[in-house]
DNA sequence: ACAGTGACAAGTC
DNA sequence: AGACTTGCCACTG
């Protein structure tokens, strides 16, 4: 249909990885899924995400922290509320990076399947 | 075939 | 801190 399965496999896949509570940026989503530089890929499959699969989207920010849909938007309020719920703060549409930034081990990294 | 678009990112000024 | 440029490439018309 409109999108690559095998991208999206892979990036699902990945996206399900990022734990409770932290937050990652697409670039880091499109590296660990084998897909290295291809940072917009990953925007652009999440949305095909069936939502019984209950991606986790809303944990995949931009590499600055900033959420990827502006501010006062329907879908960046949707997304704050999300993280809200799981302790995760977003001001001024914002994620301080510092304190909710995934950063995997390489103990997870190894047993990362796809 | 070709040009525009986009849930991005990194570099330069 | 912004604004602008370049790299990326699947998807769409």
């Amino acid at each position: 249909m409109g999108y690559n399965r095998q991208y999206a496999s892979q990036i699902w896949h990945t996206v399900q990885k990022v734990p409770v509570g932290k937050v990652a940026n697409y670039g880091l989503i499109a590296d660990l899924s084998g897909l290295p530089g291809r940072a917009r890929l990953v925007g652009t499959i999440m949305q095909y995400a069936p939502s019984e699969m209950n991606l986790p989207w809303y944990r995949i920010l931009k590499s600055n922290g900033q959420l990827a849909f502006s501010k006062g938007s329907p879908m960046a309020l949707k997304q704050t509320e999300f993280l809200a719920g799981e302790g995760v703060i977003v001001t001024n549409n914002r994620v301080n990076l510092n304190q909710f930034l995934w950063q995997p081990d390489l103990g997870e990294l190894l047993n990362m399947q796809y």
